[in-house]
DNA sequence: GGTAAGATCCGCT
DNA sequence: GCGGATCTTACCT
């Protein structure tokens, strides 16, 4: 990897709505330095959640135990716990006390593929090692230990570098499981990659 | 202290 | 398309 793209992005790049993130992550780098070495991929699909005034968010409630991350600083990293077997990784947004987030549901393997297909159990297709919020935590290796992460500092990051997309259009859609907001099309993706879960929107 | 639902995945039909 | 696995969280009494 050339050293430009070690970089992280800056704070203030997070320190806007969540749907204004979302759709400028898709085609970047997601970094992770870890005990099996260093392994990253291409985010593909993302979904914006607006906090407090969002009736799908964690955060629309108000603060709890569970989501005190998303009600802190932009840049870091939420990641919690559901359905009793897998992580969601989320990027924290906007002001603190706005606690939006962008989840991040697929990826793109680039480097580091060989361990990421031992996270995931063998699985051949590169494809399908990190499509799903739930694979993309596994592929990274990446659980609670790592909640509110700072993504300016690593060892998670984002690269800086320009997206690389593919000259796929970016596409967006309802987002997945929910039973909310489902008229809120804040789901972002980019058109046709195989790494993309769930239904496709053109 | 009890309970219901969950920003899911995988295998089977 | 459906259901099981598995357990945390939040909300209720």
């Amino acid at each position: 990897m050339r050293q430009r793209e070690h970089r992280a992005l800056p704070r203030s790049f997070y320190a806007r709505p969540a749907l204004a993130v979302a759709p400028e992550l898709l085609g970047r780098l997601l970094v992770r330095d870890g005990p099996r070495g260093r392994v990253a991929g291409r985010i593909v699909e993302v979904e914006a959640y607006e906090g407090e005034r969002d009736p799908a968010s964690h955060a629309y409630r108000g603060p709890t135990p569970r989501n005190e991350v998303m009600f802190g600083e932009p840049g870091h990293l939420y990641v919690y716990f559901t359905y009793g077997m897998h992580y969601c990784l989320n990027v924290v947004c906007d002001v603190a006390e706005r606690a939006s987030a962008v989840l991040v549901r697929a990826l793109d393997p680039e480097l580091g593929i060989e361990t990421m297909r031992r996270r995931r159990g063998g699985i051949a297709e590169t494809s399908r090692l990190a499509r799903g919020p739930g694979c993309v935590a596994q592929a990274l290796g990446l659980d609670r230990r790592h909640n509110g992460l700072d993504l300016t500092k690593g060892p998670v990051w984002i690269a800086r570098a320009a997206p690389e997309r593919g000259g796929r259009r970016i596409v967006r859609g309802p987002r997945i499981g929910i039973r909310v907001a489902v008229d809120r099309r804040w789901r972002f993706l980019l058109a046709g990659h195989p790494a993309v879960s769930g239904p496709k929107p053109r």
